[in-house]
DNA sequence: TTGTCATCTGTCATCGACTGACATAAATTA
DNA sequence: TAATTTATGTCAGTCGATGACAGATGACAA
């Protein structure tokens, strides 16, 4: 890797060390990309030429870790269960935060804190998730053998996803974070059906399974 | 109602009109507010107190749907089943839609493919649906008879909330909506176990419906 | 009706996020 | 070292958003 690279690699961590710890001491808002750039020393202008907002800087982290999260579950075993692999990548990835430097750790979880009391962050981490889920969904349609927007896929992405939602929405103490997905894995197997997530096309409305909770229509208002 | 009222309520809708049509005609970035202000004739200042930023006006419309749906859902009958009483709101939210005079309800759709198709929009609009999940949240525990934060009331909200992202998410074609969200609930029925949503809360964890699908922990990496 | 009061609105000044254009400096390559 | 590519700084400018003040307008009581 050339020395262009290292430099330039360099300078966007140290944009993304700066910007966290300003946005932690002194909150997202109140903290200006001036006053970032200039903690790095380097120009407004420069700070834009890395990201493309301020908001893409606070949740690069973040980003990181959905990246991190599609390769773990583009590992798991071909033959695992959709909603199984996307668990264990879950697993994985939350493993990978246990195994951070105490100081990092709390960093990270701190910010997580932030985001969820700044709106304009908490409306960037859903729309990260959304782009992640897409990519999720892609990645559980080819295990499923179906075709790349298959509706199935879309259900077992977002129940999946709705509960990492859940898990970093409304947690006070952040570090109940892997207790809490575990409680709402549990949740979750005593709600579905054994093998949920491998049904058949065909299997959609029969009878005998569909509106077994939910009675039809009832022509609405 | 006096004259004072009635005039901000005009002024209002028409803002809020006007700036719908601009997103609709030349997009939402291309549009100033400058320009939206213009056309109902008023200062900028004056648009900026009634909405607090260029997205609220654009999301406004999507905000009244969602009171809607909130009071359609406390009033469904308190001893319907938590999920069903989602269901049924959000049909009758559907059936509005489908009342409206075709120019209006085509506008609507229009807006929502804007949204989709507008990053700043769908991440305001993923945070809209939050804010309402925490409303539909309190709701349904206050049926489960839990208290204000439960899990499993949780659960049963993003479960439906998902399902709803899904819905207006990848349509093409926002006539589908409809059948779009039964063919997922045919899917929710064929996945999850009658009285799923209605489970108590001893019944989290208990071996014999737990880890049926999703083996537990192998202590991961 | 009139005068007082609360409220709405426009104007002005300002900040901060973000962008295009151009010049300069640094690294890469020949 | 010379030539080329690429990153950075400076500058000017747009747009979203906010505070402060003054003038206009509806609400209400005497």
């Amino acid at each position: 890797m050339g020395l262009r690279e290292r430099k330039k690699h360099r300078t966007r961590t140290a944009l993304i060390d700066a910007a966290v710890d300003l946005f932690l001491a002194q909150g997202y808002e109140a903290t200006t990309v001036d006053r970032i750039a200039a903690e790095v020393d380097v120009s407004t202008r420069t700070f834009f030429r890395y990201f493309a907002s301020k908001e893409e800087a606070a949740l690069s982290l973040l980003a990181d870790q959905h990246e991190v999260f599609i390769a773990e579950l583009a590992a798991r075993p071909a033959d695992e269960p959709p909603f199984t692999a996307l668990t264990e990548a879950m697993r994985a990835v939350l493993g990978i935060l246990r195994g951070l430097e105490p100081a990092e750790a709390t960093r990270f979880l701190r910010l997580q804190e932030l985001i969820q009391a700044t709106p304009a962050l908490l409306a960037g981490q859903l729309r990260l998730m959304m782009d992640n889920e897409r990519q999720m969904v892609a990645e559980v349609s080819r295990r499923m053998g179906a075709g790349p927007d298959d509706l199935r896929a879309q259900f077992v992405v977002s129940l999946f996803a709705s509960m990492g939602i859940v898990c970093y929405g409304g947690c006070q103490d952040p570090r109940l974070i892997v207790q809490r997905f575990e409680d709402l894995l549990d949740l979750a197997a005593a709600s579905l059906r054994p093998g949920w997530d491998r049904l058949e096309p065909a299997a959609t409305g029969t009878p005998e399974t569909a509106a077994a909770t939910v009675p039809r229509p009832s022509p609405a208002t």
